[in-house]
DNA sequence: ATTTACATTAACGTAACGTAAAGGTGTAAA
DNA sequence: TTTACACCTTTACGTTACGTTAATGTAAAT
């Protein structure tokens, strides 16, 4: 049995333009091509368009199964285990991104209902998130990638005990905080106690500190309110007196 | 603090090109021109960055990013809502992909100028394979996907020393089995000590042990004779010996 | 004979940049 | 002051796997 472009087209399931293109890049020649030019194709090529579909549907590129299909069992396995590897990461990846889009559509949909704590809880990891940008390249190219990697691991891989402990640090930058404000002297000891504090509550999530981004977290509280009105309950501008606590002890000026 | 277009991309982790297209495309304007023609950027011009690499990360495209920012809560939660169900989708199809790739590779593991323990092996990931298409999707819903992968993890990434202790007790099964079988009881004290080493054998590929699973690996050595094989190099009925006991093991019957 | 359905090649469009190429600018060292 | 060198600019083609016209030829059905 032979077929025309549209009939084997019809029969995979694709379009004609696929399999002129397969053509074209020398992944699927059709068996021969008659006097007006049109393409036909035999069972030998069916067989083969079917494990190019195979691996396509494996969202193997075209290039990496031209190579297969022209030399079978050349590391097939191997190819396979690697593509396998992507995946798996591909879909950690997946995970992760649901995780965020599902923590933002509480944060601003369910405005109301949700503790403070909790709210910060979610902001906190955007937090991260957004350091990691801004610090993350740096940081990796310093560190090795594997420094970064904990760090994420930890963020995200927290046990319950240790985001107790975290809570509780939580708290304490709070109490610290209201208590040196009244000072009014950012550069108080007991000010830079809330920026220690505060430090190592950062640290929970960051294992990789620097003054920089602790710099820049400060900066983030000043300009972003969600992250001020959580220090902001019990006085006003406070969030700036953390912040200028924080540029205090980290040093950094900018 | 103003900043030309390395600058900023140095902070935020991306090129000048990225910086440039955004440009380009009205994604992200620079504060203002130099007379050089150079782009300048300011602090809003970072805080508007930074969103846009928030959504970029949960791969928004570029072009819903652009309406997100140009006209803020414009339906946000729906478009954040509509995101999360494209992930999912996305999962779902990459979970096919990668259970498709594992067989594939289970299939073409067993071929051909294999030595038995190889063979033996890469049906040891047949089965593996074979038993998750029975009773992965149960696991799956029951324990999560990180339980499943953790498993197929294990299977695939095992190290060196690890291997060695499965071939081990791969070895100690055999034996066993051999040795119980003479005793002619699958009830016997000994054949159950051989399917509690299988049990382990197992468990090195499976971190999910079930009963049912166990069971179903059972059925397979004897309906298979590709399993059976390997177990009646010594005796004939040793397959169908070591299902037994281990169907009086692990109290499944059907 | 005409319509319909199919075939062909050529060529532009897609998304989000990467990567030259060709040339201007800023600054620090020789 | 010259020179080196890092950085800036715009222009424009390359990337993937086709989709989509466009312009035109062919086979089959009415």
């Amino acid at each position: 049995m032979e077929y025309t472009v549209q009939q084997l087209a019809k029969l995979a399931g694709i379009t004609g333009r696929t399999l002129r293109y397969y053509d074209e890049i020398g992944l699927l020649k059709p068996a021969r091509v008659n006097s007006s030019g049109y393409r036909i194709y035999g069972e030998k090529e069916i067989d083969q368009l079917q494990q190019i579909l195979f691996f396509r549907a494996l969202e193997v590129d075209l290039d990496t199964i031209k190579k297969i299909m022209q030399s079978p069992e050349f590391d097939m396995i191997t190819a396979l285990k690697s593509h396998r590897e992507e995946l798996l990461t591909k879909r950690r990846q997946i995970d992760l991104l649901i995780e965020n889009v599902e923590k933002t559509i509480a944060m601003k949909g369910g405005k109301v209902t949700m503790s403070n704590q909790e709210k910060f809880s979610g902001f906190t990891k955007q937090m991260i998130e957004e350091n990691e940008k801004k610090f993350g390249k740096e940081i990796r190219s310093k560190y090795g990638n594997k420094t970064v990697d904990k760090s994420n691991e930890k963020l995200m891989g927290m046990t319950e005990e240790q985001y107790l402990v975290a809570k509780k640090l939580e708290e304490q930058v709070l109490e610290t905080l209201n208590e040196a404000f009244v000072t009014g002297d950012p550069a108080s000891e007991i000010a830079q106690k809330a920026a220690d504090l505060h430090r190592q509550w950062l640290s929970f999530y960051w294992s990789q500190y620097t003054k920089e981004a602790h710099a820049g977290v400060a900066q983030m509280y000043v300009a972003d309110e969600r992250f001020s009105a959580y220090y902001e309950r019990e006085h006003k501008g406070a969030a700036k007196f953390l912040h200028d606590a924080i540029m205090i002890y980290t040093g950094v000026d900018k």
